[in-house]
DNA sequence: GTCTATAGTACGATAGAC
DNA sequence: GTCTATCGTACTATAGAC
């Protein structure tokens, strides 16, 4: 309860399932994962998931509610962190995509919830809708608001489809990234968070700016 | 065999199969649909599926087989006029990235196979590298030969993560447009597919050509 | 090429003792 | 909070008649 840290080591039942059902669901996925597997998996009892999170479904909105708590809790040390260096000043757009790219790409290559984070977005059913709306709030909150600040001349609109280009771009990098290995990467390791994270800021930020050159040629102040 | 046409009002049971499997892995995903909800759907016999197909995982493939050729058909259709276009001139940029991706958002909204396109890459096991193997060599080929030659002095490695960008920005947008439903579209519906396609255009080559300019500022000719 | 019938297995969920 | 035992259901795959 809580807790922020790896939670790998604790004795606790709740805890076991959760990192179980993480692991199993990263590799086999959602449906091919049974209540079976994964309390064998933790060495916990068959009924415990049953107990302890009800059906199926609130299991895998806990696995996602547990590890998104810490990931966002980052983002948002990130963020505040370049508002105080600042100060009042606007953020440079690289200071904001990087504080919410960096924590998920810093996620250690074998941790089973890199996976898990794209594919919550193709799931079918509401999974992602929940999960966002429970989840995401404040993030997307505090983002929003700093992004129209470091680019007061774009469309509200243009900002949208901006993030919802960028979190495509992060959600299939971390989730794809088995089909990286086919790519000769002389000079820029996918293992190397930090060089990803760059490469994907550059790659980001310019897209966001170009929504922005284009909206400014033919009219002038007022975006929207 | 052979029919590059939409196959929806065709009799023969192995269409009406692949048909009726598309929607319904669209709609609630590989595992949580069962071969006899397909055959049911289908108006075919339970047996067919395992005589026509073989076992389930070979109908997952021959699904994503029979769209992907009709979509790469037109990629490459694309690719060609635009090269004849040109002559001997390497493309623009937003011409190459123009034909990877808007056959893709051309499919209307309502077709099952959007979903299913980026859900391949986050499916666990080996989908997406098999399919990507069996059926993306020569679009692979041709858009990597048209790419170097529009930005001739970008490394290998940076053209194969702009790819990598791309695809994911691409699959992302079909795949989970649903969550887009909460966005204010004033100016650009996700419904008209000829706009998005121009906004991932210019967002996509921005980013491309960020990575060249990146390059060109410290060294000088070739690149890599 | 299409059907019926079924073998053999796995599943989620819960009731009720401890 | 953890366990055993089990109900009722669903699944893939195939054998064998037509």
């Amino acid at each position: 309860m809580g807790q922020l840290g790896s939670c790998t080591d604790m004795t606790d039942t709740r805890n076991r399932i959760l990192d179980a059902a993480e692991r199993l669901f990263s590799t086999r996925g959602f449906h091919a994962t049974s209540i079976r597997m994964i309390t064998a998996e933790a060495g916990a009892n068959l009924a415990a998931i049953n107990y302890h999170f009800g059906p199926k479904n609130a299991l895998i909105r806990a696995v996602y509610a547990r590890r998104l708590e810490q990931l966002n809790a980052l983002r948002l040390q990130m963020l505040d962190a370049c508002e105080v260096r600042a100060g009042s000043e606007p953020l440079p757009v690289e200071d904001i995509v990087r504080a919410f790219i960096a924590p998920v790409l810093r996620l250690p290559p074998e941790d089973p919830f890199r996976r898990l984070i794209g594919r919550m977005y193709s799931e079918p059913g509401d999974l992602a809708r929940q999960i966002i709306s429970e989840h995401m709030g404040e993030v997307a909150r505090r983002f929003t608001l700093a992004i129209r600040r470091a680019l007061p001349d774009a469309a509200n609109t243009d900002l949208h489809w901006g993030a919802f280009f960028t979190i495509g771009v992060l959600a299939h990098t971390v989730t794809a990234s088995a089909l990286l290995n086919l790519i000769p990467n002389d000079r820029c390791d996918p293992k190397n968070a930090d060089s990803v994270t760059e490469r994907m800021t550059t790659f980001v930020c310019a897209g966001l700016r170009s929504f922005v050159i284009r909206e400014e040629t033919p009219t002038s102040g007022l975006a929207g």
